[in-house]
DNA sequence: CCATTATTGTGACTACCGGTCATTTTTTGA
DNA sequence: TCAAAAAATGACCGGTAGTCACAATAATGG
């Protein structure tokens, strides 16, 4: 009898109800302004019962970049069966996570709040924690992948060593998709549209910047980078 | 009659103590952790005397942010004063940066806070927080400065535009610092190491990077950047 | 030197939120 | 139909940010 099957599924139905419920309220009121009884009221669960779907309120969080991780990785994985040359793929990549942020801030702010976790806490188990490190690391993989394709097609220089490329890309890309993030979501963070910047140019500059830095020479004039922005019309 | 004078000195006096009773508090167990009743025991004051000198828990971590900041900024400045080619004055605002950060995990703490802060917040006037805005800026001034001086002497590309490619090198700068930071604070954050990689080579390679997408052809295989980590042997 | 007033310091107290648990309600299997 | 298991509930607890009535101290003026 399928009955624990069932359960089991129901489980996971609720608390993706409950993920979504706190998501919602990240969109709302910000991840700081969380509240554990409200996300209870919303996803129409008693606080006793949102506990027995996540130990706590980080858990909860982490259930969140968990769900975000997975997605995110999913989607750069994708880039990766596309038959491109690897600086390609590395600008797709870098796309990609860009997207991904403007379009889910409550995401990145859960992934924001993953790093915080790490630091600080002393990592009682959570489910999710390891779930998530996973899905970061798959996506790093993808980030090496694309750059060892490049040095084998020619189109990015071996010289470097990839893993290392790769944590460069990773974290300016980080540093980058940061900063389209808070201009997004941050009140007075003036300085785009003070010195006058859209975003869709600085990250286009952002990989001409880095795509001349990696190239090789035959491929440097090569990538003029179309707009990744062209389908959603973000400011 | 000098009371006033006098008294303003001593109010300084004694809100910095508290900053540094905070400081010391987050370096200890971490931002998340700051306790004000403890920033109040560790400082010997009561905790009403502390909300005397600070109108919140927030705006403290501000003042924090604010004398961080300002610190950073003033390091930054002492760079420009340098006879050196633009592109090596980028460079080593690069590295002024990094080893702020990991001199002064708590002080990067504070900053990132700040980030947070003017994200969610209702923004309720804290004295800190436009000093701390300003203090950024002059950051970001000098990054542009470095650049247009860089475009003056022929050792940066000047087909970008100045203050578009300052905030690139300024985002991806916080992203490679951002992950020092994690490197160095965070448990199990294992990539570096796992890798076999050390920041000094990560950060050079990274200057390396962008070195060679912002110079200038006659430039590109100059700036052998010499170690910035050779004087302070961290890992 | 004292009396009056202004400033600064204090810690008990409140409000709020994360997390718990004894109890109730629902589901299960016979 | 019923007893046992599972899930749901919300009153309750502990801890912490922030307040406030009062106490101590310092400045002022005669």
């Amino acid at each position: 009898m399928g009955v624990s099957e069932r359960k089991e599924r129901e489980k996971e139905q609720k608390r993706s109800l409950m993920l979504e419920a706190a998501e919602a309220l990240i969109l709302e009121k910000g991840l700081d302004n969380l509240n554990m009884t409200e996300v209870a009221e919303r996803a129409e669960v008693s606080k006793g019962s949102l506990y027995q779907y996540f130990e706590s309120k980080k858990d909860l969080v982490l259930g969140i970049c968990d769900k975000a991780t997975g997605l995110l990785t999913k989607e750069i994985q994708k880039v990766l069966t596309e038959d491109k040359p690897g600086i390609e793929l590395v600008h797709m990549i870098g796309a990609t996570f860009m997207t991904f942020v403007t379009q889910h801030p409550e995401y990145f702010r859960a992934m924001r709040f993953h790093d915080n976790i790490k630091e600080t806490s002393d990592l009682e188990g959570s489910t999710f924690l390891d779930s998530c490190s996973t899905n970061m690391q798959s996506s790093f993989t993808c980030m090496v992948r694309a750059i060892q394709i490049g040095m084998q097609d020619g189109s990015i220089n071996p010289s470097y060593d990839p893993k290392e490329l790769a944590l460069i890309l990773w974290a300016t890309s980080h540093g980058m998709v940061s900063m389209a993030y808070q201009h997004q979501n941050t009140q007075h963070f003036n300085l785009l549209s003070e010195l006058g910047i859209n975003l869709n140019s600085l990250f286009e500059n952002f990989m001409k910047v880095i795509g001349c830095g990696i190239a090789t020479d035959k491929q440097k004039t090569n990538y003029d980078s179309q707009s990744f922005f062209e389908t959603n019309g973000k400011n």
